[in-house]
DNA sequence: TATTCTAGAACAAAAGGAGAACAAAAATGC
DNA sequence: GCATTTTTGTTCTCCTTTTGTTCTAGAATA
């Protein structure tokens, strides 16, 4: 899951944390990896905390928390560690906004098996544009951050940067088609670069 | 079911994994394996996650898991722990045979916002005849026992005392009609004393 | 205000992964 | 034994992700 440098530099944030209390600002977490700029050190700390294993306040120095890691899912051979994981909900899709614009700090517990390997995320649906792939208004869809999409598999998508959806992915050459599993929406089609994937579906709650 | 070659590579990723934190590259391993070249690897690691001993996420570094292999069901629905509800999975519905005779030491982790006051059960969903009200086959549905309904509610009922099925539930006077949300399926209209209700649908979780 | 930090864009380079094509070796079936 | 299929090794090419660097901005604070 980390990368080698990102987990050299949890190993420094978490050994400064226990011993000075005070975590390590930028610069010197750059001179312990090395680098001559605090840029890299942006971007690693940014994919700490994407992969949950630390958390931060933004524009405030030293704020760097360690989270007690559990793995997504039973990591390590023979350990099965399977407590249920706290998502965050990042709101409701068709709502129109990217998924990053959005802030909130709800989260919603899901239980392990409904998680693989990387950065997961939910979402409330809403609108029926997938009522006939069993995905109903109200419901809580698990999304894996992800870029890329098998063809027919069902992803988040965010168009013209602005409009976010839950579609059955199609790539034909250049273009792109979204289809939805309702019959009384159409597919809609793009060209490639205007439409980016944001994660792919893989999982479902409801609740009645 | 393994090959040599799969095995020995298998066991390095465990170990590399248990001591490192970290999968090892391609380039790593191989070189453990004593190759000259990734693609025998890739070819390896394609393998091994077919027959379900790994998972792997396109394209990214260093992101191999192992998958704790026993084809046991448990291991893939994971166990009870603090904050998520392990549920007793007593079986497919629509299988034929009233819950209760279906023995299983099953569970799945359920989150506890999924469920409200009450004893409380998951089944898998066996075809599609409320394919229309989001549930589909393979989902598993989480039921909270009961012996009455409110109309219109979605129910497990059983039917002449061996067959269980998952229906809208309708009382008129002293008769029931069990819906299904299926074009395809008829409703189908029983004298009240020959239908008793199991439980009411209050979830559902899929995976995909 | 000066100082100290964090945020993040932009570009280049390095590391890592995907996969086709072809050949050799090993296992399997008859 | 002989033909067939599966596994393995190698070479090459292409693409994506990760990392390093430089530079500029913005926020927090003594």
């Amino acid at each position: 899951m980390l990368t080698p440098k990102q987990y050299k530099l949890l190993q420094f944030i978490e050994k400064t944390l226990a011993e000075q209390k005070v975590s390590p600002s930028f610069e010197e977490m750059k001179d312990f990896m090395g680098l001559k700029s605090k840029s890299g050190i942006h971007r690693l700390v940014a994919g700490l905390e994407a992969k949950g294993y630390i958390r931060h306040l933004p524009n405030q120095a030293r704020a760097l928390e360690i989270i007690p890691h559990q793995p997504n899912i039973s990591s390590f051979y023979g350990v099965s560690n399977d407590d249920s994981v706290a998502l965050p909900l990042v709101g409701k899709i068709a709502a129109g906004y990217p998924i990053e614009a959005v802030a909130t700090q709800d989260t919603i517990s899901v239980p392990p098996q409904m998680m693989g390997l990387g950065e997961h995320y939910a979402l409330v649906v809403e609108g029926d544009s997938m009522k006939d792939a069993g995905i109903m208004d109200g419901d809580t869809v698990i999304i894996r951050r992800a870029n890329r999409a098998n063809d027919g598999t069902i992803v988040v998508a965010l168009v013209d940067g602005f409009e976010v959806t839950l579609k059955k992915w199609h790539m034909k050459g250049n273009s792109v088609a979204l289809e939805p599993a309702n019959p009384a929406y159409q597919t809609r089609i793009f060209s490639a670069d205007r439409v980016e994937i944001q994660g792919i579906l893989v999982g479902l709650m409801r609740q009645y």
